[in-house]
DNA sequence: GTCCCCATATGGTCCGACCATACTGTGGTC
DNA sequence: GACCACAGTATGGTCGGACCATATGGGGAC
């Protein structure tokens, strides 16, 4: 067992004052400094328990004076979750294979749970996608229109853990998605595969959002489809 | 647009050396001192880089001399995720519902999987989980064997992220699991269910495996149950 | 050959200084 | 009185150096 390093204290510390005052987003922590004396401890440990905090997108640090300045909680998970898998997947501890059979568990999910409670304004928001994918004068504009669609679908689904982490995997798969596009020459199949996804959204049909977005990315990535 | 800070070119940097040099876990990173002077920053900077790597589960440091000591590659994804889970939960910019319906969705999926591919020593796993449990002399004993079980069938899966992201969901969700088992009374009908799971699994029967793994999670955590 | 101890390399912590940034209050100007 | 320029100040960001803690490896004593 090894001795905790001080700024793990800090950090266990900070986590308990968050939960014992019931600290949320917005609300600020004290400065580096005087943190460090609270606790008895050097600014650099504060420090690096502050950095490990931002890394896991629960404060934000901003220099300067003012409301804004110093050390604010935020709620930023899914930058966190895109720099782990962007660093898992250089270091091949993570395989693409694996990212986006996820990316198509948590799509057929949300899509089910779309279906079930669209409003107009989320199906505003798809049929806003779908216009832009149709107008996109490129393949990287296509794409990235087309992770708007999905990305709605996500946060209709009403869970942000789902939502962060399609939007991670997203992000990590970006370029896979532009040489998958490319090989499939035309966009006229993808439109289409997106339309009865949203079609099937709009009626409320959630078997059939699962099905239609299941055809769709099987399509997309057949190299992934389960055997 | 904000200028980047030191530590973030250090890990800029850093990251990039993995990708060049084809890092993979068990590689060791120069020491601090010698980063530091590589890239002709202070020490801090490189410290606080270091410290962002480890938080996200990629590196591992070791005081003292020797082959194990120093800054060495890992592969953690799932510190980092619980970590990530249980700051957000604390910060209440996620919920439980949030939390619980996540691990039931990958819970189906895995079963689904591991009925696909199931090896003899998989299954003598979640036979030895089950004995585990049936001789369980507390709640807290029994959970932590029914977590056994539950990630053994995601590691069953194939995919080492959604393991990861499965061991980081058990434990947020640890202390909530024991008090939906106390509340369900005995474990009969909990010990029918997962042997219901297994009986499916082993027979190689998909469908069947995430019937039953629905019908358990929605027994056991009723007021997550979709609408 | 074995055992013990010390040199050494590594991370961990602290301190103090200074820089960069951005608000805040003050005082002058019109 | 309204406005503006500027100095003051609180905040994070970076640096350099010192010293401590830990663990290994090698050399000397036996």
């Amino acid at each position: 067992m090894r001795r905790a390093r001080t700024f793990e204290d800090v950090l266990a510390e900070i986590e308990r004052r968050i939960v014992a005052d019931g600290l949320t987003p917005g609300d600020r922590l004290p400065g580096e400094r005087r943190l460090a004396e609270q606790l008895q401890v050097s600014r650099s440990s504060v420090r690096e328990a502050l950095r490990v905090l931002e890394t896991l997108g629960v404060v934000s640090s901003q220099a300067g004076r003012g409301p804004d300045a110093g050390a604010v909680l935020t709620s930023r998970p899914g930058d966190a979750l895109t720099d782990l898998l962007r660093l898992h997947l250089g270091l091949s501890s993570l395989s693409m294979r694996e990212v986006v059979e996820t990316r198509m568990m948590i799509e057929q999910w949300s899509a089910g749970r779309a279906a079930g409670h669209a409003t107009a304004e989320h199906l505003a928001l798809l049929r806003a996608a779908l216009a832009n994918m149709e107008r996109s004068g490129s393949v990287e504009e296509f794409v990235r229109h087309d992770a708007g669609f999905h990305l709605a679908i996500a946060e209709m689904s009403g869970n942000r853990l789902q939502a962060a982490t399609m939007r991670a995997l997203r992000a990590a798969v970006e370029g896979y998605a532009v040489e998958a596009v490319t090989r499939l020459g035309g966009t006229e199949r993808l439109m289409a595969e997106h339309r009865a996804i949203y079609d099937a959204i709009a009626a409320g049909d959630r078997e059939a959002a699962v099905t239609a977005t299941t055809r769709h990315l099987t399509h997309t990535y057949p190299e992934i489809s389960e055997p």
